[in-house]
DNA sequence: CTAGAACTTCAAGTCAACTTTAAGGCAAGA
DNA sequence: TCTTGCCTTAAAGTTGACTTGAAGTTCTAG
């Protein structure tokens, strides 16, 4: 019977000790067996963690995750609840690639339509096309572009770790 | 002679006040004219600020803006720095887009191949199929899969802000 | 027996780009 | 004078998913 240490477990499945205990922790690991105080695991927390690393690869949550295991009362089979979220992460993924191609659209433009000196002389070209920023155009008092400078994908790099 | 007040400047151009503070406290912005302790503006700040903002649509962190004011000792034309600056991003754009495809390929495979009735099942078949995590394999003792689960996609929502 | 490796907990740190809070300053209008 | 409203600063909070650090305990090899 294999009672495996939190480091071994953490080398079986590729991550770092801590994050085991982060899991536990924030209850998506229920608590560990102890031996004089150390965690021992058997092979279902293997099997637990690859479904949560999975989840990750899939770009879930850990908020996510916490509703595959516990979120869907009514849904008891695993697949249903993969579907269901994998069918609403698929509708997340699509609108992030629409904004992607967006930011893509302008960053040609700007390539090709951009001449400027100075970045003065850039800024002022901006600000006078009106394309950042409400100037208030007469449309009401607190009228605002819809979602004007919308796609900023920020955090553009903190998606590839 | 406009003598904007930040908030005046933060109508302009669609910005909190406290962000004009911190991107001056960040050395974005130079230090603003006082008048008895509180920042007046000219025009000059608008240009600035769109540039700023114009940037950050397209995908730019602050520190690749600094780069576009400060970071090139050669290359003083604007255009020159933009080219520069967007053709990185580009390639930056074009890489997160494999990424989202790869794990978009992952979430149809996981929606059409999965059945399991519990999760423990499909962790169990996750884990054995390895795909998940490195299980020293006899490459040396410390081979690692290259990349094993990489397209992680974090903060997939953290993009669309 | 004794190193030192591996484990424990709890708190705090990380990253980006801000925002919020607390505590207070200054000017104009009633 | 009092209130309203805008302004100031410095510090702390936000978000997610962990990691790191400090201080202490336990296991293991020699």
């Amino acid at each position: 019977m294999p009672a495996l240490t939190i480091s071994q477990v953490a080398r079986q499945v590729g991550l770092q000790a801590s994050a085991i205990r982060y899991y536990e922790q924030i209850g998506l690991l229920p608590p560990a067996d102890r031996v004089s105080g150390q965690r021992r695991y058997d092979m279902a927390v293997l099997y637990r963690l690859s479904v949560i690393q999975r989840a990750r690869q899939l770009g879930f949550t850990l908020e996510e995750v916490r509703q595959l295991f516990f979120g869907f009362r009514d849904a008891p089979r695993a697949s249903a609840r993969w579907q269901s979220l994998c069918r609403k992460k698929m509708g997340e993924l699509d609108a992030l690639l629409n904004d992607i191609k967006t930011v893509r659209r302008l960053l040609r433009r700007m390539m090709s339509r951009c001449h400027c000196d100075t970045l003065d002389q850039c800024g002022k070209g901006i600000f006078l096309s009106g394309k950042v920023g409400p100037k208030s155009s007469g449309k009401g008092k607190n009228w605002r572009k819809p979602d004007a400078n919308k796609p900023s994908i920020r955090a553009i790099a903190a998606s590839r770790r």
